[in-house]
DNA sequence: ACCGTGACGGCGA
DNA sequence: TTCGCCGCCACGG
């Protein structure tokens, strides 16, 4: 039973804003949501009922790490969102991170 | 209705 | 500069 909340639904309109070849950040999310927890929209995005509709994996930690993706922090599904970033054309730091200037803010 | 958990963030030591 | 702790909102059990 999908439960779609009207905040998680919010979540992922705001999401699909972002144009490809950009990421954003579960804080900068949370912001535009007038959300202080960035955690909230990591718990949505956990539970993201449209996978590939919802680009969940333009989504980062503020840090520019990964972050997480189709509910693990680790493991082959992250290396695989960054191959999926990489594919569109975000660019990676020597750790792992995304370059500042892929970061997309909602302006 | 209550408590614990979480794909996080920011500040302090 | 790196590691650790507390705080935040929303959700599941």
């Amino acid at each position: 039973m999908t439960t779609i909340t009207g905040f998680q639904q919010r979540v992922y309109k705001l999401l699909q804003k972002v144009p490809k070849g950009k990421v954003t950040t579960y804080a900068i999310l949370a912001k535009a949501l007038n959300c202080g927890s960035s955690q909230a929209v990591g718990g949505a995005l956990k539970r993201n009922p449209f996978a590939p509709e919802v680009p969940c994996h333009r989504v980062v930690k503020s840090d520019r790490s990964l972050g997480g993706f189709y509910g693990q922090i680790e493991g082959p599904q992250i290396e695989n969102k960054k191959a999926l970033l990489l594919a569109e054309g975000v660019k990676f730091d020597a750790d792992n991170k995304v370059m500042a200037n892929c970061l997309w803010q909602f302006k």
